[in-house]
DNA sequence: CTCCCGCA
DNA sequence: TGCGGGAGG
Protein backbone atom coordinates (compact mmCIF):
# COMPACT_ATOMS: atom_id res chain seq x y z
CA UNK A 1 0.00 0.00 0.00
CA UNK A 2 1.16 3.61 -0.65
CA UNK A 3 4.90 4.30 -1.57
CA UNK A 4 7.83 2.29 -0.52
CA UNK A 5 10.08 5.32 0.60
CA UNK A 6 10.44 4.04 4.17
CA UNK A 7 14.18 3.55 3.74
CA UNK A 8 14.76 6.90 3.03
CA UNK A 9 13.08 8.62 5.59
CA UNK A 10 14.79 9.97 9.24
CA UNK A 11 12.96 8.30 11.76
CA UNK A 12 13.06 9.59 15.64
CA UNK A 13 12.06 7.45 18.13
CA UNK A 14 9.60 9.32 20.59
CA UNK A 15 7.57 8.74 23.34
CA UNK A 16 3.54 8.91 23.86
CA UNK A 17 3.70 11.83 26.30
CA UNK A 18 6.00 13.89 23.58
CA UNK A 19 2.27 14.22 21.44
CA UNK A 20 1.06 15.83 24.36
CA UNK A 21 -1.31 18.63 24.04
CA UNK A 22 -0.62 17.88 20.28
CA UNK A 23 -3.34 17.81 17.61
CA UNK A 24 -2.81 14.89 15.86
CA UNK A 25 -4.58 14.13 12.57
CA UNK A 26 -5.26 10.47 12.29
CA UNK A 27 -5.53 8.90 8.61
CA UNK A 28 -8.84 6.63 9.42
CA UNK A 29 -8.90 4.57 6.87
CA UNK A 30 -5.63 3.57 7.37
CA UNK A 31 -6.39 3.37 11.56
CA UNK A 32 -9.40 1.30 10.55
CA UNK A 33 -8.12 -1.06 8.50
CA UNK A 34 -5.77 -2.22 10.72
CA UNK A 35 -8.79 -2.19 13.78
CA UNK A 36 -10.64 -4.83 10.74
CA UNK A 37 -7.87 -6.63 9.85
CA UNK A 38 -6.23 -7.53 13.42
CA UNK A 39 -9.31 -7.48 15.62
CA UNK A 40 -10.41 -10.98 14.68
CA UNK A 41 -10.91 -14.35 16.80
CA UNK A 42 -8.20 -17.34 15.87
CA UNK A 43 -10.10 -18.50 13.09
CA UNK A 44 -10.23 -15.22 11.65
CA UNK A 45 -13.64 -14.17 12.04
CA UNK A 46 -14.68 -10.40 13.08
CA UNK A 47 -16.42 -9.40 16.20
CA UNK A 48 -20.22 -8.61 14.79
CA UNK A 49 -23.31 -7.86 16.66
CA UNK A 50 -26.18 -10.16 16.77
CA UNK A 51 -27.32 -8.92 13.43
CA UNK A 52 -24.06 -9.78 11.83
CA UNK A 53 -22.68 -6.23 11.85
CA UNK A 54 -19.29 -6.17 12.01
CA UNK A 55 -18.12 -4.15 15.28
CA UNK A 56 -14.16 -4.83 15.32
CA UNK A 57 -13.21 -1.09 14.25
CA UNK A 58 -15.67 -0.23 16.75
CA UNK A 59 -13.96 -1.81 20.01
CA UNK A 60 -10.61 -0.68 18.15
CA UNK A 61 -11.66 2.77 17.89
CA UNK A 62 -12.84 3.17 21.63
CA UNK A 63 -10.55 2.26 23.28
CA UNK A 64 -7.28 3.38 20.89
CA UNK A 65 -9.16 6.91 21.18
CA UNK A 66 -9.64 7.46 24.91
CA UNK A 67 -5.92 5.97 25.77
CA UNK A 68 -5.07 8.68 23.33
CA UNK A 69 -6.74 11.46 24.95
CA UNK A 70 -5.63 9.83 27.92
CA UNK A 71 -2.08 10.77 26.73
CA UNK A 72 -3.35 14.54 26.40
CA UNK A 73 -3.20 13.69 22.74
CA UNK A 74 -5.69 16.06 20.97
CA UNK A 75 -7.28 13.81 17.71
CA UNK A 76 -8.99 14.48 14.67
CA UNK A 77 -9.82 11.98 12.26
CA UNK A 78 -9.58 12.22 8.42
CA UNK A 79 -11.83 10.53 6.13
CA UNK A 80 -11.11 9.48 2.47
CA UNK A 81 -13.37 10.87 0.03
CA UNK A 82 -13.27 9.99 -3.89
CA UNK A 83 -10.24 8.54 -5.25
CA UNK A 84 -8.74 10.01 -8.39
CA UNK A 85 -9.23 8.13 -11.42
CA UNK A 86 -5.78 7.64 -11.64
CA UNK A 87 -5.59 4.84 -8.58
CA UNK A 88 -8.33 2.98 -9.91
CA UNK A 89 -6.18 0.28 -10.89
CA UNK A 90 -4.53 -0.26 -7.24
CA UNK A 91 -7.90 0.01 -6.02
CA UNK A 92 -9.00 -3.32 -8.04
CA UNK A 93 -5.91 -5.12 -7.33
CA UNK A 94 -6.41 -4.53 -3.76
CA UNK A 95 -10.45 -5.87 -4.31
CA UNK A 96 -8.58 -8.72 -5.97
CA UNK A 97 -6.40 -9.79 -3.10
CA UNK A 98 -9.67 -9.44 -0.86
CA UNK A 99 -11.77 -11.35 -2.95
CA UNK A 100 -8.79 -13.99 -3.31
CA UNK A 101 -8.04 -13.90 0.32
CA UNK A 102 -12.14 -14.42 1.51
CA UNK A 103 -12.01 -17.81 -1.00
CA UNK A 104 -8.70 -18.86 0.74
CA UNK A 105 -10.21 -18.24 4.04
CA UNK A 106 -13.25 -20.35 3.39
CA UNK A 107 -10.85 -23.07 2.03
CA UNK A 108 -8.63 -22.87 4.81
CA UNK A 109 -11.63 -22.76 7.68
CA UNK A 110 -12.62 -25.99 5.94
CA UNK A 111 -10.01 -28.06 6.18
CA UNK A 112 -9.31 -27.14 9.64
CA UNK A 113 -6.27 -24.60 9.25
CA UNK A 114 -6.67 -22.46 11.80
CA UNK A 115 -3.26 -20.25 10.97
CA UNK A 116 -4.24 -20.02 7.20
CA UNK A 117 -7.76 -18.99 7.62
CA UNK A 118 -6.23 -16.32 10.15
CA UNK A 119 -4.36 -14.87 7.59
CA UNK A 120 -6.35 -14.86 4.59
CA UNK A 121 -9.49 -13.51 6.60
CA UNK A 122 -7.36 -10.34 7.89
CA UNK A 123 -6.39 -10.06 3.83
CA UNK A 124 -9.99 -10.12 3.11
CA UNK A 125 -10.88 -7.05 5.36
CA UNK A 126 -12.64 -4.19 3.73
CA UNK A 127 -13.37 -0.40 4.84
CA UNK A 128 -17.03 -0.50 3.48
CA UNK A 129 -19.34 2.44 3.79
CA UNK A 130 -20.98 1.12 6.81
CA UNK A 131 -18.19 0.66 9.04
CA UNK A 132 -17.32 4.17 7.67
CA UNK A 133 -20.57 5.75 8.89
CA UNK A 134 -20.54 3.51 12.16
CA UNK A 135 -17.27 5.48 12.68
CA UNK A 136 -18.14 8.83 12.08
CA UNK A 137 -21.08 8.43 14.27
CA UNK A 138 -18.99 7.01 17.37
CA UNK A 139 -16.76 9.67 17.31
CA UNK A 140 -19.04 12.09 17.42
CA UNK A 141 -20.78 11.22 20.60
CA UNK A 142 -17.26 10.70 21.76
CA UNK A 143 -16.71 14.48 21.09
CA UNK A 144 -14.09 13.65 18.86
CA UNK A 145 -14.16 15.49 15.36
CA UNK A 146 -12.88 14.31 12.32
CA UNK A 147 -13.06 15.93 8.51
CA UNK A 148 -14.03 14.60 5.44
CA UNK A 149 -11.79 14.96 2.58
CA UNK A 150 -13.15 15.58 -0.89
CA UNK A 151 -10.62 12.90 -2.24
CA UNK A 152 -7.29 11.74 -0.55
CA UNK A 153 -7.70 11.19 3.49
CA UNK A 154 -3.68 11.85 3.58
CA UNK A 155 -3.52 14.69 1.39
CA UNK A 156 -6.14 16.67 3.46
CA UNK A 157 -4.37 15.54 7.02
CA UNK A 158 -1.12 16.81 5.38
CA UNK A 159 -3.16 20.10 4.20
CA UNK A 160 -4.43 20.16 7.83
CA UNK A 161 -0.67 20.51 9.33
CA UNK A 162 0.42 22.72 6.46
CA UNK A 163 -2.01 25.31 7.72
CA UNK A 164 -0.69 24.46 11.21
CA UNK A 165 -4.56 23.34 12.23
CA UNK A 166 -3.01 20.03 13.29
CA UNK A 167 0.57 19.18 14.29
CA UNK A 168 1.23 16.20 12.55
CA UNK A 169 -0.22 13.23 10.67
CA UNK A 170 -0.40 9.77 12.11
CA UNK A 171 -0.26 7.21 9.46
CA UNK A 172 1.56 3.72 8.50
CA UNK A 173 1.87 4.71 4.94
CA UNK A 174 4.35 7.47 3.59
CA UNK A 175 2.28 9.18 1.55
CA UNK A 176 0.87 12.38 3.44
CA UNK A 177 5.06 13.30 2.78
CA UNK A 178 4.20 13.59 -0.86
CA UNK A 179 1.33 15.42 -0.40
CA UNK A 180 4.09 17.95 1.68
CA UNK A 181 3.08 16.99 5.09
CA UNK A 182 6.05 18.66 7.44
CA UNK A 183 5.77 15.98 9.75
CA UNK A 184 4.44 12.14 10.48
CA UNK A 185 4.35 9.94 13.02
CA UNK A 186 3.86 6.01 13.26
CA UNK A 187 3.37 3.57 15.43
CA UNK A 188 0.81 5.73 17.44
CA UNK A 189 -0.66 2.38 19.59
CA UNK A 190 -1.04 2.11 23.08
CA UNK A 191 0.41 -1.42 23.80
CA UNK A 192 3.28 -0.35 21.87
CA UNK A 193 3.20 -4.21 19.89
CA UNK A 194 2.03 -4.98 16.46
CA UNK A 195 1.18 -8.34 14.58
CA UNK A 196 3.56 -9.16 11.86
CA UNK A 197 1.89 -9.25 8.60
CA UNK A 198 1.09 -13.33 7.63
CA UNK A 199 2.57 -14.65 11.27
CA UNK A 200 0.93 -15.00 14.35
CA UNK A 201 3.76 -13.39 16.52
CA UNK A 202 3.41 -9.63 17.88
CA UNK A 203 7.14 -7.65 17.89
CA UNK A 204 7.19 -4.23 20.05
CA UNK A 205 7.15 -1.43 17.88
CA UNK A 206 8.84 2.20 18.47
CA UNK A 207 6.43 5.50 18.33
CA UNK A 208 8.17 7.11 15.67
CA UNK A 209 8.12 10.78 14.19
CA UNK A 210 9.19 11.90 10.45
CA UNK A 211 10.00 15.20 10.06
CA UNK A 212 9.56 16.41 6.63
CA UNK A 213 12.37 18.91 6.15
CA UNK A 214 14.49 16.89 8.35
CA UNK A 215 14.45 14.16 5.74
CA UNK A 216 15.05 16.84 3.01
CA UNK A 217 18.20 17.72 4.21
CA UNK A 218 19.88 14.44 4.53
CA UNK A 219 18.83 13.19 1.12
CA UNK A 220 20.19 16.36 -0.14
CA UNK A 221 16.75 16.84 -2.50
CA UNK A 222 13.31 18.81 -2.73
CA UNK A 223 9.99 17.94 -2.10
CA UNK A 224 9.70 18.29 -6.21
CA UNK A 225 12.54 15.84 -6.03
CA UNK A 226 11.04 12.88 -3.34
CA UNK A 227 8.11 12.65 -5.70
CA UNK A 228 10.07 12.01 -8.41
CA UNK A 229 11.75 9.52 -6.36
CA UNK A 230 8.57 8.24 -5.64
CA UNK A 231 7.04 8.11 -8.97
CA UNK A 232 10.35 6.02 -9.88
CA UNK A 233 9.80 3.79 -7.39
CA UNK A 234 5.74 3.49 -8.13
CA UNK A 235 2.72 4.85 -6.44
CA UNK A 236 -1.08 4.45 -5.84
CA UNK A 237 -1.24 6.30 -9.23
CA UNK A 238 1.82 4.58 -11.20
CA UNK A 239 3.67 1.40 -11.88
CA UNK A 240 6.86 2.57 -11.53
CA UNK A 241 10.50 1.56 -13.01
CA UNK A 242 11.47 -1.53 -14.25
CA UNK A 243 14.13 -2.62 -11.08
CA UNK A 244 13.95 0.41 -9.66
CA UNK A 245 13.92 0.61 -5.33
CA UNK A 246 14.42 3.52 -2.99
CA UNK A 247 17.88 3.80 -3.20
CA UNK A 248 18.36 3.48 -7.35
CA UNK A 249 15.69 6.18 -7.49
CA UNK A 250 17.43 8.53 -5.34
CA UNK A 251 20.33 7.74 -6.99
CA UNK A 252 19.13 8.14 -10.37
CA UNK A 253 17.16 11.59 -9.30
CA UNK A 254 20.09 13.20 -7.54
CA UNK A 255 22.56 12.47 -10.77
CA UNK A 256 19.89 13.59 -13.44
CA UNK A 257 18.00 16.47 -10.89
CA UNK A 258 14.51 15.27 -12.20
CA UNK A 259 12.67 12.28 -13.31
CA UNK A 260 12.05 13.69 -17.16
CA UNK A 261 15.84 13.57 -17.37
CA UNK A 262 15.99 10.01 -15.66
CA UNK A 263 13.44 9.19 -18.11
CA UNK A 264 15.07 10.46 -21.61
CA UNK A 265 18.40 9.05 -19.95
CA UNK A 266 16.36 5.58 -19.47
CA UNK A 267 14.56 6.10 -22.65
CA UNK A 268 11.34 4.99 -21.12
CA UNK A 269 7.90 7.13 -20.85
CA UNK A 270 5.72 7.05 -17.64
CA UNK A 271 2.02 7.11 -18.76
CA UNK A 272 0.02 10.44 -17.27
CA UNK A 273 3.33 11.52 -15.52
CA UNK A 274 2.42 15.58 -15.34
CA UNK A 275 -1.24 14.20 -14.39
CA UNK A 276 0.52 12.05 -11.54
CA UNK A 277 2.83 14.86 -10.19
CA UNK A 278 -0.19 17.37 -10.20
CA UNK A 279 -2.14 14.98 -7.97
CA UNK A 280 0.70 15.38 -4.95
CA UNK A 281 1.89 18.46 -5.58
CA UNK A 282 -2.08 19.91 -5.95
CA UNK A 283 -4.16 17.45 -4.16
CA UNK A 284 -8.46 18.11 -4.17
CA UNK A 285 -8.59 19.50 -0.40
CA UNK A 286 -10.07 21.60 1.39
CA UNK A 287 -10.45 24.39 3.95
CA UNK A 288 -14.21 23.42 5.06
CA UNK A 289 -13.50 21.85 8.19
CA UNK A 290 -13.70 22.31 12.48
CA UNK A 291 -11.78 21.00 14.93
CA UNK A 292 -13.50 21.56 17.80
CA UNK A 293 -13.22 18.24 20.87
CA UNK A 294 -16.33 17.94 23.14
CA UNK A 295 -17.68 15.97 25.96
CA UNK A 296 -18.59 12.42 25.29
CA UNK A 297 -22.36 11.14 25.49
CA UNK A 298 -22.58 8.30 27.92
CA UNK A 299 -25.86 7.85 27.47
CA UNK A 300 -25.19 7.38 23.51
CA UNK A 301 -22.48 5.59 23.82
CA UNK A 302 -23.73 3.41 25.94
CA UNK A 303 -27.08 2.60 23.67
CA UNK A 304 -24.34 2.56 20.77
CA UNK A 305 -22.35 0.14 21.92
CA UNK A 306 -24.06 -2.27 24.51
CA UNK A 307 -28.06 -2.10 23.16
CA UNK A 308 -27.49 -1.77 19.41
CA UNK A 309 -24.08 -3.41 19.18
CA UNK A 310 -23.98 -5.99 21.93
CA UNK A 311 -21.24 -4.48 24.31
CA UNK A 312 -20.85 -5.37 27.42
CA UNK A 313 -22.55 -2.95 29.74
CA UNK A 314 -19.79 -3.49 32.39
CA UNK A 315 -16.82 -3.29 29.81
CA UNK A 316 -18.11 0.08 28.00
CA UNK A 317 -19.28 2.27 31.03
CA UNK A 318 -15.98 1.34 32.38
CA UNK A 319 -14.56 2.42 29.21
CA UNK A 320 -16.73 5.83 28.76
CA UNK A 321 -15.57 6.93 32.47
CA UNK A 322 -12.31 6.87 31.21
CA UNK A 323 -12.97 8.98 28.46
CA UNK A 324 -14.87 11.66 30.40
CA UNK A 325 -12.44 11.61 33.41
CA UNK A 326 -9.68 12.29 30.30
CA UNK A 327 -11.49 14.93 28.14
CA UNK A 328 -12.62 16.72 31.65
CA UNK A 329 -8.62 16.79 32.05
CA UNK A 330 -7.59 18.06 28.87
CA UNK A 331 -10.79 20.44 29.22
CA UNK A 332 -9.38 22.17 32.61
CA UNK A 333 -5.54 22.31 30.61
CA UNK A 334 -7.33 23.98 27.89
CA UNK A 335 -8.56 26.55 30.50
CA UNK A 336 -5.79 27.17 32.43
CA UNK A 337 -4.17 28.17 29.39
CA UNK A 338 -6.90 30.90 27.70
C1' DC B 1 -5.92 -3.93 18.97
C1' DT B 2 -6.74 -3.53 24.00
C1' DC B 3 -8.76 -5.50 28.11
C1' DC B 4 -8.52 -8.38 31.89
C1' DC B 5 -7.97 -12.47 34.43
C1' DG B 6 -4.95 -15.91 36.32
C1' DC B 7 -0.69 -16.82 37.90
C1' DA B 8 4.42 -15.91 39.57
C1' DT C 1 3.37 -5.49 40.38
C1' DG C 2 4.11 -7.58 36.03
C1' DC C 3 3.70 -10.74 32.26
C1' DG C 4 1.09 -14.32 29.14
C1' DG C 5 -2.69 -15.48 26.70
C1' DG C 6 -7.44 -15.84 25.64
C1' DA C 7 -11.74 -13.04 24.95
C1' DG C 8 -14.12 -9.42 23.12
C1' DG C 9 -19.28 -8.96 19.81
Amino acid sequence: MGTDIGDLLQKRKIELTDLSNRVVAIDAFNTLHQFLSIIRQRDGSPLVNSSGKVTSHLSGLLYRTASLIEAGIKPVFVFDGKPPDLKSETLSRRKEVRETSLEKWENAKAEGDIEAAHKYAQASSKVDQAIVEDSKYLLGIMGIPWTQAPCEGEAQAAHMVIKKDADCVASQDYDSFLFGAPSVVRNMTVTGKRKLPGKNVYVDVELERIDLDETLGALGVNLDQLIDIAICVGTDYNKGLEKVGPKTALKLIKKHGDIHAVLREKGVEIEGLDNIKELFTHPDVTDDYEIKWGKPDSEKLINFLCEENGFSVDRMEKAVERLKAASGARQKTLDQWF
